[in-house]
DNA sequence: ACTAACGGGACAGCCCGTTAGT
DNA sequence: ACTAACGGGCTGTCCCGTTAGT
C-alpha cells in the first residue's frame, strides 16, 4: 500500500477507457481506485482468475463503472503493469542518494525492493502480472529490463572502483542478480508470502557480491 | 522430449481415469500420448489457457478419450507435474555417476538441468505448471524441494573438501541456486525461448561458485 | 395463465440473480417473462429434460438475460414453485368468500383448484416440479401442506356442523382428499391432458363427502 | 425385494439387445441382474437421474455388459415398467383365493398392494417410472389400467351383493381408489419413504367403501 | 459518470452408445 | 459373454463486453 507520491499522481494526465480526458476531480478519485482495486485482485489471483466483477465489487462499483474507466481487463492488466513500473526505479531512488560506495548501494536498492514486494499491492501485482503476461494479449515491458540497466550502471561504477571480483563483466553480475532476486521473490512468495524474502535477498548479495560489507 | 527410460515405464503402475489399471497395451500408449500432448500444450498456452480440446486434437483424439484417461483437467496437470518431478532426478543423476568433485557436479547438474528445460515439453510444462499451481486445486509438490536437497547435499560434500568459500551454509547455497535457476529460467524463456539459459545458469554458477573449474 | 392479482405483483419485493434489487420497470417484466417461460417448459417437458435455452428461447431473450435473473437452474425451479404455492391459496380463497357451508366450501375449493391445474400453466409446472422435487437441489415446501392444513380447517367446522359422518377425523379426511386430488390430477394428465379432471374430482367428493349437496 | 415366483422366471422367453434368445444359464442369471439393479437405481434416483455406469455398478459388471443384455436405457426401464405391471396381479391374486366378501376382497388387495409398494424394489421402480414416463421414449401401458379394471370387476360384485352406497359406479369407485391411493402412495414416499402407506389406505378405503369390515 | 440489464460465446464435465479386443 | 477403450454431442455455467437508461 505505499504510495510514496500520490501529490504527483495529480499531475499526471489521466484518460479514461475510450482515450479521453479525464476532467472531473471524482472520477480521478473513482480511476484511481479502480486500479487500486486491480492491483489488490491481480495480487491475489491472477490475471485469468480475476473477473471484472471482482474488481468492480472490491472498489464498491459496478462493472460499468470499471469500463467505463478501462476499455477492457487487459487495458487494467497494462495499467497496473505501468504503475508497477512506475514505482520501481522510485523505490531504488532514494538508496541512490545515500553517497554509499556503489556495491554497499546495489545492496541498499535490493533490500528495499524486497520490502516493497513484501509490503506494495502494486508491485506484487505487478509481479504476478509480468509471470502471466502470456495471458495478457498487449504488449508488456521486457522484464525488469530497466532495474537490470539500473544495477548494470551501479555495478560498472562498483568494477572501476575495484569492488568487483573480475571473471565476469558487470552486466553479467546484472543478469544474474536480477535472475535470482526475481527466483527468490517467487518462491518466498509461495513458500511465506514473502516474509522471508529479505533474508533470501541478504544471502544473494552475500554470496554473488563478496566484500559489499565489512563483515563480508 | 528426452525419454531416458522408457523401459523402466512399463512397470509402473498406470490407471484410468477411475483408478482402473490400464490392461491394454493400446492404452498405455494413448494415456501416454494424452500426457505428452498435456505437456506441450501446457507448456504453450498454460493452465488456464488450455482446452481440454486443445489436448485432445494435440494427440489426435476426442475429449472423450482423454476424459476416460484423466478424470479433469486438473488430474491432467497433476500428472505432468508428477513427471516433471519424476524425471528432475533422472535428468540429474548421470552427473553424480562422473566422478567429479563436488561442486563441478553441481555445475554440472545445472547445466544439464538448462539443456532438459531447454529441449524437454514435459520439463517446460512442470515449470509453468508450478507457477501457475494457483489456478489448479490439487495441491502439487513444495517447488523444487527435492531438487533444493539435493544441491545442499552436493554442497555439503564440498564444504567438507573445503571448496566453498565460508559465510554462507551449503543449504543456503542451495537456496540461491535454486532461485537464481528458477529466475533465470523464466527471463530466459520469456526472452529467448531458453535458448541462452544455458549460459546464464554458467553466468550463475561462476559467480556463486567460484572456484569450480580449473578457470573459475 | 390466470392471473388474477397482476396488480398486487407490483409490490412484491422482486429481486435478481444476485439478490439485488430490480429497479428498472423493463426488467420486472422480463423477469416475470422468464418465469412465465419456465413454467411452461417445466410444465410442459419437466426439469431434468428443461434447458435453460429452452426456457430463454421461449421468453425471446437469450440465456445470459434469464441467468441475470437467476442464478440457476434451480432457483428458476424454485420460483416456478413458490409462484405455484403462492397462487393456491389465492384460487381457493373466492371460494371461502361465498358463505356457503362447510362441506360445499370444500367442494367448491377443490372445482376450482381442478380448474386451474387444467387452465394455469404456472400450476401445472408446480405440480410437475413437486413430483420431481429430487432432481432440484433445493429444498422445496412439504407437498400440498398449506392445502391440506386449509382443507383440514373446513372439515373441522363442517365437523362441528354435523356435516361429517363420523368414524375419521378431519384430518384423515383431509389427507384423503388430497391423496385422491393428486392422483387424479396426474393421471387425468397422462390420460386426458386434464380435461376429465373436474369430473373425477367430482367423482371424489361424492364418494368422500356424501351429503355435500342437495343431490347427495 | 419379495420375489414370489422367480421359479417361474426361467420359463419366460429371455432376449438379449439385439433380440436373441440367451442360450446360456450364466447369461439368464445376469440379465436377471441387471434388471434388478436397474430397478433398484430406478427407484432411488429416477430414470433422468440414472446412468447405466450407475446400473452397472450395482450390478458388479461394466457398461458394456449391461448393453449386451438391453439395447439401450430406454429398453432397461422398459423391462422394470413391464416387470412392474407382471407382479402386480401376483400380489393381488392370493387376496382373491381367500373367499371374502367382494368388498373385503377389495380391501385385502389395496393393503396387500401397499405392503408391496413398501418393500418391493421392482414395485417402487416401476411406480416411479410410471410418473416419468414422459421422459422414457418407449410407450408404457396406460397407467394402472389392469389393477383399475380389476377393481371394477370385484365392485361390481359388490354393487350386485349391495355392498355399495349407491349413486356412483362401480367403476367410478374404481377410479376413486386408483386415484387416491396412487396419490397416497406419491405423498407418503416423499414424506415418510411409505412407511405410512398401509395407514393411509385404510384410512382411504374407510372413507370411500363404509361398511367394508364389521367395524365400518 | 455511473447503473441496470442484456447479448453472445466459450468451456468443463458428463454420459450415451459403439467399437476394438479377449 | 464380457471388458476396455473411445467417439460424439450436449448443457449448465460463467464471464466478457455492450447497450439502454438515469
Amino acid at each position: 500500500m505505499a504510495t510514496h507520491q500520490e501529490s504527483r499522481d495529480r499531475h499526471r494526465t489521466v484518460t479514461n477507457a475510450k482515450g479521453a480526458r479525464l476532467k472531473q476531480d471524482r472520477a480521478l478519485q473513482t480511476q484511481q481506485s479502480v486500479l487500486e482495486s486491480a492491483a489488490a485482485v491481480f495480487a491475489a489471483k491472477g490475471f485469468p482468475g480475476v473477473t471484472i466483477l471482482d474488481v468492480a465489487e472490491h472498489a464498491g462499483l459496478t462493472k460499468g463503472a470499471v469500463y467505463f474507466h478501462f476499455a477492457n481487463k487487459e487495458a487494467l492488466a497494462e495499467a497496473v503493469a505501468q504503475e508497477f513500473y512506475r514505482r520501481l526505479p522510485l523505490i531504488v531512488e532514494p538508496a541512490l542518494q545515500l553517497g554509499l560506495p556503489p556495491l554497499r548501494t546495489v545492496v541498499e536498492a535490493l533490500q528495499r525492493t524486497a520490502d516493497a514486494f513484501r509490503d506494495d499491492r502494486v508491485i506484487q501485482a505487478g509481479a504476478r502480472l509480468q509471470i502471466e503476461r502470456a495471458y495478457i494479449g498487449a504488449t508488456l515491458p521486457t522484464p525488469y529490463a530497466d532495474f537490470e540497466a539500473l544495477l548494470a550502471r551501479l555495478l560498472t561504477q562498483a568494477d572501476e572502483a575495484g569492488e568487483l571480483r573480475s571473471g565476469l563483466s558487470p552486466e553479467a553480475y546484472a543478469r544474474i542478480l536480477i535472475s535470482a532476486f526475481f527466483g527468490a521473490q517467487h518462491i518466498s512468495w509461495v513458500q511465506s508470502d514473502r516474509q522471508d524474502l529479505k533474508e533470501r535477498v541478504t544471502e544473494i548479495v552475500d554470496a554473488v557480491l563478496p566484500g559489499h560489507s565489512p563483515a563480508g
